[in-house]
DNA sequence: TTGTAAGCGTTATCAG
DNA sequence: CTGATAACGCTTACAA
């Protein structure tokens, strides 16, 4: 005679109670069950499941061999009410749907992954809730903590987190981190890099074709902090430099690539941010007579799939974007564990030099 | 004189109860305070949230401003476990990352916005859990329900959705599809019309540059259903048909393009179900000398924002990816509440005609 | 090393 | 129309 509830979707189906004579395939175990099966009190069996106190050897075995014959699962709702732990965090991505895909889809499976070897699931949040998504997982105990990418200069989100106090870590940096646990690239530095690597090469007319104008708009940290990084590097190595934002469509990248050459047709060195413009550059280029890398050198900032994709290969400084991923859900468990640091974690980036950059051509051309 | 527990992350600290002379930002009202606030039975105050039975309109609106004030929130733990309901829906995303990601991102998207529209949040899952992450989350009760994406014709996940009996929806359809529900874009008959299409221009070698071999070796259901249509189709129309797997890369693209026009130099139309690799292919024929669409014409089977993307821009049986995941959804609610219609859902293809497909160049060519 | 029992915050049954 | 109250399944003091 077994207490028993439905598996699934159909625990309970209306009477709450129901004694059986035997097991069925559509029941679950509970842990009374166990331990009225193994002939241990409750708490015994939490106990060999959390570890959290010794139990003899004996009592161990006998109880996980009640585990494993009643194909015990423990309740994740019961759980997170007896604990106040939910062991869910959620991960907030941007509504822009077109926005910096692959490196999104990167970070979730990463978090995921990672998260999962803490014992942690992950609820996908849009930003379509807005800051109140975050409210409410918060406030109804539906995740632990949160980790936010997408993360601008000014972020409401960040209120939001400091308001509810809910576990966070940021993909990115904002303007005032004060009391935030951060992960992120160092933009400022990838610009550099890429400017440096230019100078070297001997261009001194070079473009950064960057986000859509809107990213910088919603101030988005990375966007920032990139040009800033190439606007000092650039300054440093009397590198001319002009910035254009370029939204990812065919069009916008023509228009765009036309107005530099048209400006400054001496332009020789182009460093790219937007991955989705990438193939129309390339494209444009090549249709507008200029070779990559003997007329144009060019440099990006995105995945190393995305700059391995192209003919010539491109130099890039590498976004390891599976790598934010990880070190923020660790950062978050650390967070959760001893308390954060408020530490802004700024991952170093590295230049790949491959096909798609070269000496400047000679003045003489 | 309040009980109460601590907002988020840090509820209970230490004691589990507290008594206040008043309320505190970091402390989350209960529904035992709430009712006591209004000076109602516990009861009521659920009933006044769940609307399961009637109230009358003074004590309703007692009972909410005393949750306003109280800036009361369900616990959602509480909730699971007292109602078997966890309001949760797991989505299974593939494992591999370089697959599909703007398709995946789209579904992961419009299913997490219109789950929040039915009161449901979405839990992610990869499938390096395997099946085990789906017996896991529905036998802990951690979500009501799954949507398995990357479906493939002999899915070992769905022996464990039959198994748990957990309720389900299918993004793709399998062989045996008995007792499930199932969305998924017709690909047959999308494959169909990109025959269609060009056999109507005058095509009569056509290559099918498909997904890479290892999603045929999974037997994934879409890719196998687009070469059934396809060859359906061009044994039809008498159009001459090579089917030419091929992996994401820019090698692999231009390996699979030079063997193409090797083995058939009069090859003059290309289907393309790979959006990875349209990029390179576009690349790929400028730089040997192929026009589009005067020498060769491309039908791809891709997003539209892919397909407007490039230049030019390309005739293209849409996949709707955001549809998928809504109507998925859909189906999930719908087989909540009555029960499934264990039904195959499948959305009926158009082409789109853009520039990249025009009339077979003449023989004497 | 183990058991007992009092919670966790809801929902839903059963009275009234 | 409303109130008491018994679950839901688990964790964790507090004893033994």
């Amino acid at each position: 005679m077994l207490t028993v509830r439905f598996c699934t979707a159909k625990r309970f189906s209306g009477k709450r109670f129901e004694a059986l004579g035997g097991y069925r395939e559509d029941w679950m175990a509970t842990l009374a069950d166990v331990a009225r099966h193994a002939g241990v009190a409750a708490s015994t069996v939490s106990y060999v499941l959390s570890g959290k106190r010794s139990v003899s050897e004996e009592t161990r075995e006998r109880v996980a061999r009640s585990i494993e014959l009643l194909g015990y699962q423990p309740h994740a709702g019961a759980r997170a009410l007896a604990s106040a732990k939910s062991n869910v965090l959620a991960l907030v991505m941007p509504l822009r749907q077109d926005l910096y895909v692959p490196v999104m889809m990167d970070i979730a499976i990463a978090v995921t992954t990672t998260a999962r070897r803490f014992g942690y699931d992950v609820l996908l949040l849009t930003n379509d809730e807005g800051p109140e998504g975050i409210r409410r997982v918060a406030t109804t105990a539906r995740a632990d903590a949160v980790i936010l990418t997408d993360v601008g200069m000014q972020d409401e989100r960040i209120a939001m987190v400091r308001q509810t106090g809910v576990d966070a870590v940021l993909i990115g940096v904002p303007a005032d981190s004060a009391g935030l646990d951060c992960v992120d690239l160092d933009f400022a530095q990838a610009g550099r890099l890429c400017v440096e690597h230019l100078a070297a090469l001997g261009h001194r007319q070079v473009a950064f074709v960057g986000e859509a104008q809107d990213t910088y708009d919603r101030q988005i940290g990375f966007a920032e902090r990139t040009l800033g990084g190439i606007r000092e590097a650039a300054a440093r190595a009397g590198v001319s430099l002009i910035h254009r934002p370029c939204g990812g469509s065919y069009e916008a990248a023509a228009g765009v690539l036309a107005r530099i050459f048209e400006e400054r047709p001496r332009t020789s060195g182009l460093i790219v941010q937007n991955e989705a413009v990438i193939p129309p550059l390339l494209s444009l280029l090549r249709s507008t007579g200029r070779i990559v890398p003997e007329d144009v050198s060019i440099v990006a900032v995105c995945p190393d799939p995305v700059a391995e994709q192209t003919s010539p290969r491109l130099s890039s400084v590498s976004l390891p974007a599976a790598e934010l991923g990880t070190r923020a859900v660790d950062l978050l468990m650390r967070r959760m564990a001893d308390g954060g640091r408020d530490e802004v974690v700024l991952i170093p980036p590295t230049l790949t030099v491959r096909g798609s950059t070269g000496p400047a051509p000679q003045r003489s051309r």
